[in-house]
DNA sequence: ATCCTCCCCTAC
DNA sequence: TAAGGTAGGGGAGGAT
């Protein structure tokens, strides 16, 4: 399986986030001009570079040749020159890709040649993105009888699809738009990848871990220079004059604004202060009606999270055609409406009929979060990361030697944020990281605020205890029951009774929090304690095999991850979500896990596990032990614990982690000089 | 007391 | 149709 995101993982510095080492790139571009010189037939590609995507009809090396050929380029990766991605299945289709390029079917190129002009590239794209004002091609699943079940058209050979259809297609292009009905399981080899490329919370949660991980390389390697900084203090001249704030630690929060719906609106201005929505689903409405999993489903669902109000509303007045679609962001206009991140899309629509929904553009994340995290970065590196579009910053230094009041230093970072990255973003500060975040949620949405000391008892005791971190609904339903809705009120209660009722410490954090209090100090370096990969999407087994083949798939991928950060474990679990004994066989959701026991199961030994075969070897055994049926897994995870660094350089694996992370540090230091 | 296993909860 | 991941904190209860 291709490994994914090694631009971020290996990158050297911020010169070169998001992009691809220029010496490889340039290495890669001659080798395809030597190619190129040997067969030369036309320029009809002039201008045009190519990268293909997945499986293609011709395949890959023939594309290459045939830009070779015709005056193209090809490129091994998706680089900012690439002009069009190649692509023959919808499936395949890396949503990455959608935010700039236009993603093509192979017969442009094929049906060019032919024709020995280029073709307009419109008439042969696989899906077309909502910014790009183009002629639209839908998809229509055509329900034949099963003779043509399996015939595509959309992989048109060649040979055959040069006469039949350029004329017919410049004509009507909708014909050709055509897919069989697939579904895809578990049981399919790509499954992995694919859902990979289209979950947010992969994305959320990889890209997190990125951060942070690069956040302490900068930090490690920081020569103390801030450019930021220091043009800043130019700009205020004599920076003696203190003020009375700037001998505090100032924690800042910086949370950028429904950051997903942000990145979306810089292509879709036109949608500016309308309620927006980022959704797998285009439309609130499906095709098929679920209505009879569904009702079942939602009522067992109910019962279970009966006590749980915000639970069960979760799946309130939905019709078995409502989309299920998960919310991602919204905008705030649509917040207006009651729309919720997370919110089925079925339901937004309910509350706000108005909603548009805009397809994800992952790779516009991470290109705002490069910007941002650089942006910052100039000015210290006394961050902490905490997503993708989130961060703390000790503050107190570059306040010190830019003599700036808090408010003005809020507003020029906000103003530079904003200007580079094109999005809005909120900042909060506080004495703390508790304070600071806080302050950033009064200042909410595109604002700024800063919590200070002497208001912090008084601001508290209003505050409902839903915006502690921490607090989810779980704890809310808890303090519910004890009469407790905000943080006066947990001023006044006994810390004995909260700490009976959550647990000794989460009771101590929350007579802490409800009063401003955080102890937990900004941290710059956080040792990995667990690696896991899990699915609880698409799970659907049709034999004892396809789960083995698909639990290898798995443990390849978190032993893959477990080499990347250099660690070696000793414990493994296993966890699977298991079909309720009640729960229908179908779920509410399409291929989601409907209502599941989860069940795990540890092994732990004193010997290192040492290979992905080991790691498939032991979750097998687990699995066995916990005698959950094939037929009713609804999601399987691996997870790694008793992480530790390779120090004992006493078998084959330690020295080659061990050589491993001396090459890794030496690329940090040759770049720094 | 302290650790281990099997959970649950929370956040992005 | 839809893409419900992942890491950390911590509690209950049993083993050491």
């Amino acid at each position: 399986m291709g490994r994914r995101k090694k631009d971020f993982n290996t990158s050297d510095g911020f010169e070169e986030w998001g992009g691809y080492k220029k010496a490889k790139v340039s290495k890669l571009d001659e080798q395809f001009k030597d190619e190129s010189k040997i067969v030369k037939i036309s320029d009809i590609f002039q201008g045009v570079a190519i990268m293909v995507n997945g499986i293609t009809r011709p395949p890959a090396d023939e594309l290459k040749k045939l830009m070779a050929q015709h005056g193209g380029v090809y490129h091994m990766y998706q680089l900012s020159s690439t002009t069009h991605i190649i692509c023959s299945n919808l499936p395949t289709v890396k949503i990455r890709n959608m935010g700039t390029k236009p993603v093509v079917k192979p017969a442009w190129i094929t049906e060019s040649i032919s024709l020995g002009k280029i073709i307009d590239f419109r008439r042969y794209l696989l899906y077309t993105h909502q910014s790009i004002s183009q002629p639209r091609l839908d998809f229509k699943v055509i329900d034949k009888p099963s003779t043509s079940m399996n015939q595509s058209t959309t992989n048109i050979s060649p040979e055959k699809s040069t006469k039949i259809c350029v004329e017919s297609e410049v004509k009507s292009p909708k014909k050709i738009e055509v897919t069989s009905r697939s579904t895809k399981t578990a049981s399919d080899p790509n499954f992995l990848e694919e859902f990979y490329n289209n979950s947010r919370l992969h994305l959320i949660s990889t890209l997190g871990a990125e951060y942070k991980q690069l956040v302490c390389q900068i930090r490690d390697k920081h020569d103390g220079f801030f450019l930021g900084r220091k043009k800043l203090a130019a700009t205020r001249g004599n920076t003696t004059n203190m003020q009375q704030e700037n001998r505090e630690t100032v924690i800042m929060h910086i949370d950028m604004d429904c950051f997903f719906v942000s990145v979306g609106l810089k292509s879709r201005p036109d949608l500016i202060g309308k309620p927006v929505a980022i959704a797998h689903a285009r439309t609130a409405r499906t095709a098929n009606d679920n209505t009879e999993n569904r009702s079942l489903e939602f009522a067992m669902y109910e019962e279970r999270n009966g006590n749980i109000a915000a639970g069960a509303s979760r799946v309130a007045n939905l019709d078995g055609r409502a989309s299920m679609s998960e919310i991602a962001s919204c905008s705030y206009e649509a917040r207006k409406c009651g729309v919720k991140n997370g919110m089925f899309l079925g339901r937004a629509a309910q509350l706000c009929p108005d909603l548009i929904t805009l397809p994800y553009d992952f790779e516009g994340y991470k290109e705002v979060s490069n910007l941002l995290y650089q942006t910052i970065a100039s000015y210290t590196v006394d961050i902490e990361a905490v997503s993708c579009d989130e961060m703390y910053v000790d503050c107190t230094e570059i306040l010190r030697e830019t003599g700036l009041s808090v408010s003005e230093w809020a507003t020029h970072v906000r103003g530079e944020i904003t200007a580079i990255t094109g999005c809005p973003c909120s900042t909060g500060f506080g004495a703390n990281r508790l304070q600071a975040r806080l302050a950033t949620r009064k200042a909410k949405p595109n604002g700024q605020f800063h919590l200070k000391a002497d208001i912090v008892e008084d601001y508290m005791s209003d505050i409902p205890l839903s915006d502690l971190p921490g607090v989810g609904r779980a704890t809310l339903a808890k303090l519910a029951n004890l009469g407790l809705t905000t943080c006066g009120d947990v001023q006044i209660s006994s810390l004995k009774c909260l700490q009976s009722e959550l647990g000794a410490k989460v009771g101590e954090t929350l007579v802490d929090q409800a009063k401003g209090i955080d102890k937990k100090p900004l941290n710059y370096y956080q040792e990995r304690k667990s690696i896991s990969a899990e699915i609880n999407y698409g799970i659907r087994f049709k034999s004892l095999e396809e789960f083995w083949s698909f639990l290898q798939t798995l443990s390849h991928e978190v032993y893959n991850r477990l080499l990347d950060t250099g660690m070696r474990s000793r414990c493994l679990t296993l966890k699977l979500m298991v079909r309720a004994a009640t729960a229908p066989v179908e779920t509410a959701k399409f291929l989601g896990h409907g209502i599941c026991d989860n069940l795990s199961k540890t092994t732990s030994s004193n010997q290192i596990i040492g290979s992905a075969d080991v790691v498939f070897n032991e979750a097998k055994v687990l699995y066995e032990k916990l005698n959950a049926p094939f037929c009713d897994l609804r999601g399987v995870g691996i997870q790694l614990t008793k992480l530790e660094k390779p120090g004992n350089v006493d078998n084959a694996l330690g020295k080659f982690l061990v050589k491993k992370s001396e090459e890794a540090g030496r690329k940090i230091r040759g770049k720094v000089r």
